[in-house]
Parts: C-alpha cells; structure tokens; sequence
DNA sequence: TTCTAAATTTAGCTATGACTAATATATCAG
DNA sequence: CTGATATATTAGTCATAGCTAAATTTAGAA
C-alpha cells in the first residue's frame, strides 16, 4: 500500500488499459496508441515503466493485463474520471467537451476538491433557476 | 494576434511575472523562482523563452518586464485562475487548496467548461440547501 | 573605495515523454 | 505451409523542464 505515485501520463496509460479491457476485453498496443493519440512505440515505453512500477504485466507481443495493484490504481483514476466528467455535465457542458476536460482534471485535483465536487455532484439537485435550457433539457 | 501557444509551465512564469508586478511593481528572478518553487536557474531558462516568444524583456541582471502582449497574455491566465478559484470556494473548498487546485486547471480547460463555470459563479446563487455549514459540522 | 554576499546567468546533466526508422513477431489468406 | 500484412518492440532523436556547479554582475557594508 505504498501508493505509487504516477505521472498524469502514466496515469492516462493505466486507465486506457482497464478502459479498453472493460470495453473490449483485451487492451491492445494499437488500440491504447489510437485511443490517446500518440504512436505505438510510446505505448510501448510506457507499459514498460508500467511493468517496472508492478501495475501491469504483459506477454511478449500480446494484450497487457492488470495487476491486483494495477486494477486498484486504474479503477480510482476511472471513477475520477466518471465523476468529473458528471459534475461538468452538470454544470452545462456538452458530453464531448466534458470527457476531455474530465481527462485532463483527473490528474490535478486534490482530495479536498474531489470531495467537494462529489457532494455537488450528489446534491439534492438546485431548484433549476429560471431554467431557460427548456428545449431539449435533459438530453443527456 | 498570432496566439502563441505556451506550455503550462511558460504559463505559469508568466503569470507570476504578471502577479510579482502587481504586488511588488517589479519581478524578480529570485522571488518568481521563490513563488513557483524552482530553483533560479530554471527561471532564468523560462525567462529567455518568453523573450523569445515577445512576451517579456530584462535587461541583463535586472527584473523582467512584460511586453503589451504578454500583458495581455498574462492577464487572461490571471483571470481564469481568479475565476477558478472563486468557482472553487464557492464550492467550498479552502482558499489555499483553492488556490492550488485553480493553478492546475487555468491551464488545461476548454473555452466552453470556462463559460460555464462562469456562468455557476455569477448565478444569483442557489438558496444555500440547509446550510449546515454553521460549526464546520461537514467531518464527513 | 573595496570587498563580500546576493542575485543572475551560463554550462551541462538528468528524466520524461513524445517521435521516426528499423527490426521482430504474429496472424491470416492463399 | 508460406508469405504478406499488421502488430509490437527496439534503438535512437528531440524538446521540455527541472537540477547542480560554476562564473558573472550587482550592490551593500566596512
């Protein structure tokens, strides 16, 4: 429990990993390569630090699994995610937009903020002031 | 009106340049690198990049000044941070976890997730759901 | 005025994290 | 089974951004 500290970009790999096996059941190097946009060989590198930090494992040429650990690390970063990207849906903000800035936030914010953000998120629900979003409202 | 483009970390030494100046008249390379932790050094590196980009002169050993543009650029970073941080307390975060967590953000969210946050902090504002807030009761 | 201490700069090292090009392996079609 | 293609890996480059150590300049104290 030694709590490994990641980098944002570290972070961003392993939670592409537990992504892509929950979507797919396999995590692919092209596939994590396509999903965040950079080449192969940087997936390559990085599940190599990744393997190093214990988080994943993987056979020559093939899928990368998660570790106990791994899973651990990768489903808190996931319901960051989750979290974030529900508080911005809330404040207004359209799905996609709200997915990648939900992307970015998961790695900065402290404990304090979450915590916060979650009590919003959970909250009762405002008296919708004077809601002029009347159309198409709850689009999702 | 090129927009530069500037990495987070430029962001950051501009802005305290910007900040420095306001609190002190003058920014110096001892107190921005005080102020965002690093050592001289890295200060001065950041400092030759801005100049490159137009955004600040020095003379040789002396403080650094902004051009318009970096004044410019540097005082939309400020506000987004003084906005972010306001989003923050009005959620009830500290203001120095506040203050944190709004240097992270100004830099990585989108044009649209700013409108909306600052749409929430300029709303009437919500009728205060039971405010318990009363003993700092909020242990959690 | 002169010397010492602080501030600034330069030089060079390190780590991260991206890339391309080249190599190795796997998989699938014939 | 074999070869072409897709996938994965390795090797090596580049840019960013931090650092230490050492040199330079400025400024204050004696």
């Amino acid at each position: 429990m030694e709590q490994v500290k990641l980098s944002q970009s570290l972070e961003d790999y392993l939670e592409m990993v537990h992504m892509l096996r929950l979507a797919n059941g396999i995590a692919r190097v092209r596939d994590i390569a396509a999903a965040l946009k950079v080449k192969m060989p940087s997936v390559a590198k990085a599940v190599i630090e990744l393997k190093k930090l214990g988080l994943v494992t993987q056979e020559p040429y093939s899928g990368i699994e998660l570790t106990s650990e791994g899973a651990l690390v990768a489903s808190q970063i996931l319901n960051r995610h989750i979290l974030l990207k529900s508080f911005l849906i809330k404040l207004g903000i359209s799905e996609a937009i709200a997915d990648k800035d939900a992307c970015c936030m998961e790695h900065i914010l402290s404990a304090e903020t979450l915590e916060k953000i979650e009590e919003f998120v959970n909250a009762p629900n405002e008296p919708a002031k004077k809601s002029k979003t009347a159309a198409k409202s709850t689009k999702k």
